[in-house]
DNA sequence: TTTTGTATTTTTGAATGCAAAATTTGGAAT
DNA sequence: ATTCCAAATTTTGCATTCAAAAATACAAAA
């Protein structure tokens, strides 16, 4: 197994939840599990947690990341800020097939909605949010995104979505389609931003505070 | 020495320049000088790798990256929103102690700049940038700014400065500290784009094509 | 001389082994 | 029963070792 596989398949186990957040990272069973030795395993820990996924506690081993609500926070502001740029400059270089196909997965998203398919919106809503950030056309920005969006990923399923919100947001992904449409970047970063920025409102509200994987929980009569 | 303290001190050979661009990474040379063996140097080499600064080829060693045109023109521009967002969030954040701390910086940079100390310059202004990145309070934009300046870095000072460009960087710069003073985020984000467009444009248009530190050049008669 | 095939050496990537540190266990004292 | 301390165990971090892959050296043939 290749480096790059084993850090990819860690970080899938990390950010699916299978260790939760805060919970410490068991070198021995992933070893067995991956079927590797210490020595590849610990070499992708150090990366992970250069991403911020994994807290390296010296002697002590290592633990699943846990976001405060101020990480979130901090997360949530990055990720507006680069998915901003990344509108300006889409529409800068984006061709008409790119937006062909953000327009298909738009339809389909919308599709979704009108079917209820929350996990499926989702899904779509993510591919054109990375259809975006690709037609920027700048790698070093795609891999940038990646890593905050890793991240986040497990916070944007907790909000409960309800049947206003989710119209809400609906209706500014028409919005964000026809500036792309109409190639307008100052237009589409406005949007992304205010986009982003009414997500993480709804997650900070709903009160994100990572649940705690320690194996003890404190509980206070 | 920590893990963390390997890593760094191998950024540092590398941002130095010390292992040029392109040259193989000598990895039993490094682990007599660090004084450590392959598997705490090899689990940093992985940690650079996905900072971007190393090249891993499977089963073939590893290389300083070498950077391109291309490279550095994305490099710039996720600079450029990077920074644009710290100003902004440092305009609504901001103290005025940090303020003054920033304006402290600024006149010693300008006073090296009356002084024509460029080496001193350079360190000033990077202060001025790192302060109001570091204004903004978001530790996941201080991250991922200092990682993407660190593979700037090595570019900023191969442009021949000129007295016209070195006055108008100070003018720049005199308005950069007007607008955080005022603390005006748009006016800010604005003036730092345009600040990092020319410094961009000058890299790019000085042809920056980074020297290859292989051991062998091919010359074409 | 140039090319091609083979043997040797070097280097890489990963498993194992080992000392130091931390955690847990068990028992004695309160 | 609870607290405290020392011994035993586990876990960590790194050095070493080992097999596989790549690079190199070298010799033979064209």
């Amino acid at each position: 197994m290749l480096h790059e596989e084993v850090v990819g398949r860690i970080r899938d186990i990390l950010l699916d939840g299978e260790i939760p957040p805060g919970a410490r990272i068991p070198e021995r069973e992933l070893c067995e599990r991956l079927e590797i030795s210490r020595t590849p395993l610990r070499e992708a820990l150090k990366v992970l947690a250069a991403e911020g996924l994994v807290q390296l506690l010296p002697h002590r081993g290592s633990r699943a990341a846990k976001l405060t609500d101020k990480d979130m926070r901090d997360l949530f502001e990055v990720c507006q800020g680069l998915e901003a740029l990344a509108g300006e400059l889409a529409c800068e270089r984006i061709t008409d097939r790119e937006i062909a196909e953000i327009a298909a997965a738009h339809a389909a998203m919308v599709q979704h909605y009108r079917e209820g398919d929350l996990i499926q919106y989702y899904r779509g809503n993510r591919t054109i949010h990375e259809g975006i950030v690709n037609a920027a056309g700048n790698p070093v920005l795609t891999g940038l995104y990646a890593s905050v969006t890793a991240r986040i990923r497990r916070a944007r399923y907790v909000t409960p979505m309800t049947p206003q919100r989710w119209a809400f947001a609906v209706s500014e992904h028409e919005a964000i389609l026809n500036a792309l449409q109409r190639r307008d970047g100052a237009g589409l970063s406005h949007i992304l931003r205010a986009h982003l920025r009414h997500k993480r409102e709804e997650v900070l509200q709903a009160g994100f505070a990572e649940a705690d994987g320690s194996e003890f929980t404190l509980k206070i009569a």
